[in-house]
DNA sequence: AGTAAGGCGGGCA
DNA sequence: GTGCCCGCCTTAC
């Protein structure tokens, strides 16, 4: 009780911490969607903000936001390098096909009740 | 304090 | 496959 937070600067912080909560669940050579998160946390149509949270937060070094794919396969943005991603990716043993992941649906990860 | 623009998307025409 | 519009969050003016 000696320190206190400053969460009333940022109401919106549960958004955020919903976001890279379910990032972190990601496991190893398995990708999820922004929708899905989206959805995942009650807002199918916050698939943006999603992307924003895990972009603003700088726990973006310590969450495996490059897992996260756009719902059609394509990598979508990255705001370390759209080719960083890429490139994480492959070492997780995810396969490209061009600029869309290989298998996307395979490996797509299910959050699901 | 209010308004405008941007962003790692999604869906539809 | 491409283009446009929408909806949600954050930041800047």
């Amino acid at each position: 009780m000696s320190k206190k937070r400053k969460i009333s600067s940022r109401p919106s912080v549960n958004f955020d911490r919903q976001v890279l909560r379910l990032a972190e669940r990601i496991t190893v050579g398995r990708v999820t969607t922004y929708k899905m998160l989206a959805r995942a946390m009650g807002i199918p149509k916050a698939s943006r903000a999603v992307g924003n949270a895990l972009n603003r937060n700088k726990k973006l070094l310590i969450i495996p936001c490059h897992r996260v794919v756009k719902s059609d396969g394509s990598v979508g943005g990255y705001r370390l390098g759209y080719k960083k991603k890429i490139c994480l990716l492959k070492k997780e043993g995810i396969k490209f096909e061009g600029k869309k992941v290989k298998n996307f649906s395979d490996i797509l990860f299910n959050y699901e009740k």
